[in-house]
RNA sequence: GGAGAGAUGGCAGAGUGGUCGAUCGCGGCGGUCUUGAAAACCGUUGUACUGUGAGGUACCGGGGGUUCGAAUCCCUCUCUCUCCGCCA
């Protein structure tokens, strides 16, 4: 969420910013601005009169220590009033302060300069594209038909143990599997990335640090009996790392990569295009995890950036990168860039990898802050996180890319090591 | 799962109703000394909110209560440790 402080000193700016998201703030902005208004007065308020209070509670120590007894009972008799009102000014603080919190978290985050506008994913930008869409036999199947070919991935057997959208994966599939997140895990490690190994449930502090709590809890399972949530990116347990911590700024930046399986929901988005690995509800996924200086961040998701295509670049998977436009945005993001490789049977691009820069927005939520080296102040920092990468539609594309006319699949040649064979 | 103990500042560890935001030590930072370093000595050393400012307020695991006054008493929750049991 952005700071009242930056809201307050600076209401044209998220007014106006917040419209590339289509979003009209201006009520809310001044809803927030006049609250926190009568928040602070409370507060003031009620500290002034806490002051006497403990004044008075000296004062009446004193006497009795000094045994004039009657006059401490006397000045007792003053501290009811007293009481009475900075409990009711201290319940209005509250009450403003849980107001002003309510409203600020509905509150987007601001996009970058550098966002385009527009409404809808068709508006989104290519910034560029690399490798080459292959020319496939005539007979070309989609993943859906090879998996199936090759007894590779068994969607009915994982509906018969848990339910549509949880597949089990098998043979060459499975290692296929485990090969991709080695390798993926390998690629960030050598980039510099530290590996971590995080719960894949969360409680609900973790749910709210990163945002998906209290709005988009229906993306998540739940289990109620602990009140954990399955993580539906790993982003979740690895970014609450970094809460309610304060950094050196010499630690900075901090950079993880874990693999973790997701889960998500999904309720309601089921339908066209999503028949085999194109969605589902557990998957599994490398993700990268960046802490950085405030000045750095940017410079730092180019690097993210680079580094996601350099992973799909030795897949030889054909790809394109989007500047999310302003509407297509995440309501945490301020500014992202999306990977879709192309999947030459479905003749479909497929979103693998999603690279954002959330600025100080969680870190707010998050408490996430570092100390400023020269003035000591602790400063917010910034977050940031990208798919390094998605593993089923990576699956998806290399099964449909890389079919012969016989139905065969080849391994492109960098994963041969870590799957032990060449060809499916 | 059973029994017990505990949770205090970066760490270690005092403090059981009244100038306690909190003794002392270590660590950190600044300084003296030194060619430099170490040692020694002196000083300093939490966070957040609030006020133009001096300052004020809150925070001793979380929440609630008793009291003029709570780190200290009561209730409750969470977590940690030890022993026993079970177990990949």
């Amino acid at each position: 969420m952005l700071t009242v402080k930056y809201i307050t000193e600076n209401r044209e700016d998220v007014i106006t910013r917040l419209a590339k998201k289509h979003v009209d703030a201006a009520t809310l902005v001044d809803n927030i601005i006049a609250t926190d208004e009568k928040r602070r007065s409370a507060k003031v308020q009620a500290d002034q009169l806490q002051n006497e209070m403990n004044t008075l509670s000296k004062a009446i120590g004193q006497m009795y220590k000094e045994g004039r007894k009657e006059e401490a009972d006397a000045a007792k008799s003053r501290t009811v009033e007293l009481k009475e009102d900075i409990k009711n000014l201290t319940t209005a603080f509250a009450e403003y302060d849980a107001a002003v919190n309510a409203l600020v978290v509905q509150l987007p985050n601001l996009p970058h300069d550098s966002v385009p506008f527009g409404r809808t994913p068709e508006e989104n930008v290519v910034v560029r594209s690399g490798g080459e869409i292959p020319q496939l036999p005539d007979n070309k199947q989609p993943h859906w038909d090879l998996i199936k070919q090759h007894d590779i991935v068994d969607f009915e057997l994982g509906t018969k143990l848990t339910g549509a959208g949880f597949p089990v994966y098998k043979g060459k599939g499975a290692r296929l599997q485990r090969a991709l997140i080695n390798f993926f895990l390998d690629e960030g490690v050598k980039s510099g990335y530290f590996e971590v190994q995080p719960p894949i449930l969360v409680n609900e502090d973790s749910g709210f640090g990163t945002g998906q709590l209290p709005d988009k809890e229906g993306q998540m399972y739940h289990a109620t009996a602990d009140n954990f949530y399955l993580i539906p990116t790993a982003e979740v347990p690895v970014t609450n790392i970094y809460r309610d911590v304060v950094l050196e700024e010499s630690e900075l930046p901090i950079r993880n990569i874990a693999y973790t399986p997701c889960f998500r929901r999904e309720a309601g988005s089921w339908g066209a295009h999503v028949r085999g690995l194109n969605r589902l509800h557990q998957f599994d996924k490398v993700e990268i995890v960046q802490i950085a200086h405030p000045d750095k961040s940017y410079e730092i998701l180019e690097t993210m950036v680079a580094h996601v295509e350099g992973l799909v670049n030795k897949l030889g998977l054909p790809y394109r990168i989007l500047r999310l436009c302003g509407g297509d945005m995440s309501f945490t993001s301020a500014l992202t860039y999306d990977f879709e490789v192309y999947s030459a049977a479905q003749e479909r691009w497929l979103e693998v990898s999603s690279v954002s820069n959330f600025e100080s927005f969680q870190a707010n939520r998050l408490k996430c802050r570092f100390r400023e080296k020269e003035s000591k102040k602790t400063v917010l920092a910034h977050t940031l996180n990208g798919s390094a990468l998605a593993l089923p539609r990576i699956v998806a594309a290399l099964l449909e890319n890389n079919q012969n006319a016989d139905g065969s699949i080849k391994i492109p040649e960098i994963l041969v090591p870590y799957t032990g064979f060449d060809t499916i």
